[in-house]
DNA sequence: TCTAAACTTTGATGCGCATCAATGAAGTCC
DNA sequence: GGACTTCATTGATGCGCATCAAAGTTTAGA
């Protein structure tokens, strides 16, 4: 792929849509995308939205949230930058998305998007493949939401959100010893994802913290201090003490 | 969409992959289509699996098994009559698909059917339509794992196999309460799918029976007597008894 | 038909996480 | 910059399901 094939507007990283396509294809997507900043707590799509769009993410995390009549709810899924947001080919869907940080999106409007999935078999393609990447990911979630331990689920997430970092060019390879990362979700958040209490959430915090594997500040940063350590703990078994 | 439209080979039901096609891909689709009988426990793909091959399931259940190095292991799907069983554009999958019954199946050799793809886009869209709903139902089955108490996921597990035997044309609507419905899965296998232990499914259908809402036959059927509460307590919090 | 193996059911006990409750820390507004 | 609000941490207790154990049932094979 030679550069000018890439989506200068919203090159976020290799895989992302619009750098997976042939120059044409990515030229109609350039002439139809356009920016847009959403704040926090914002509903992309979901329950009764009428009007369809689809983005790319560029930078923030989006929320998949599942809301049940009963009033419980669980997050299904995170997107992070150069993820696709929307469903397409359904009327409506089960899931919430909403921006879980503030966002910068690239948008394109639901029928023109449609049409140019039609005209170019190549971006359908790249989406399917997009597609099953996430449905890949929701069955190996659901190995942990099923299986996995607390002590596992929190610290699976945390190694989660920092390969993600790393994966969308925020962080570099190996600079997790001296960086903070941002947690894009609260307690309340992150314990929807692993299907735990907010409660045992923090509790596993604390012995992680304990232990000198992560250290935190304020509420929103973590630094992974022993990588490894949290890696075992992520997929333990192997930890006997 | 006319009838000549349809594959007779392997017409299961209308959501049937080769039968959302126009005529001319599904001309091509039958001539490289064959019929392929495999016995309950075969390996259909994964791990070690080199040649791949693609298939639509004409009768029989699948399970897609997520194995970990340390031993556990989740059923993270169950695939049913039409339903498309195989994962293009990836060298490998972490999952293994084994026959969960006696199957038959329609077969595509990976790289005939890989071509196809490419040659007809309308192929590809219906896949990457099929692929979306394999991807709600993933996050479905996760609420269910995180969310669920033994209670619910055993009832929607019982009420989920009914909807499917109706699907794909095996039981009338309305029928449970007169028809057994044969079980595709053994306790232990249910288990795995619930993510609880045998025993506690074991407790579950008993409770079931008790109440009066199913009852058995041998190990591999049951029967509906209560659909509505069995619905009841698939999504309780509802029942307060 | 009898026997053995595989699977299922039922019972007793314990642990992990939910739940209830209170304190503490971090952002926000005037 | 102090008071308020929101969010996070820590503690005490209980319940649901796992775990351990044993008996019962179904299926297949001699």
């Amino acid at each position: 792929m030679t550069e000018r094939n890439k989506c200068q507007q919203c090159a976020v990283r290799s895989q992302s849509l619009c750098n997976t396509i042939g120059s044409e294809a990515a030229g109609d997507l350039a002439r139809i995308v356009h920016r847009l900043r959403v704040p926090e707590g914002r509903i992309i799509y979901g329950d009764h939205e009428r009007s369809k769009t689809y983005s790319i993410i560029v930078s923030g995390v989006v929320k998949l949230v599942n809301t049940r009549p009963d009033g419980r709810h669980q997050i299904a899924g995170l997107q992070f930058p150069g993820d696709f947001v929307g469903r397409p080919y359904a009327a409506t869907s089960n899931l919430t998305a909403e921006a879980a940080t503030d966002l910068e999106l690239c948008s394109f409007s639901g029928r023109v998007f449609e049409d140019l999935l039609a005209k170019h078999a190549e971006l359908e393609r790249a989406l399917l493949q997009r597609i099953l990447l996430d449905l890949d990911a929701a069955r190996e979630w659901m190995f942990l939401l099923g299986s996995k331990s607390a002590e596992e689920k929190v610290s699976t997430f945390l190694s989660m959100i920092h390969d993600k970092m790393v994966l969308s060019g925020s962080l570099e390879v190996g600079a997790q010893g001296q960086s903070m990362i941002p947690l894009p979700l609260s307690r309340t958040e992150i314990s929807e994802c692993l299907s735990l209490r907010l409660e045992t959430v923090s509790r596993q915090f604390s012995q992680l913290k304990s232990r000198g594997i992560i250290e935190t500040s304020g509420r929103r940063q973590f630094r992974i201090i022993d990588m490894a350590a949290l890696r075992a703990y992520s997929d333990a078994q192997s930890v006997s003490a």
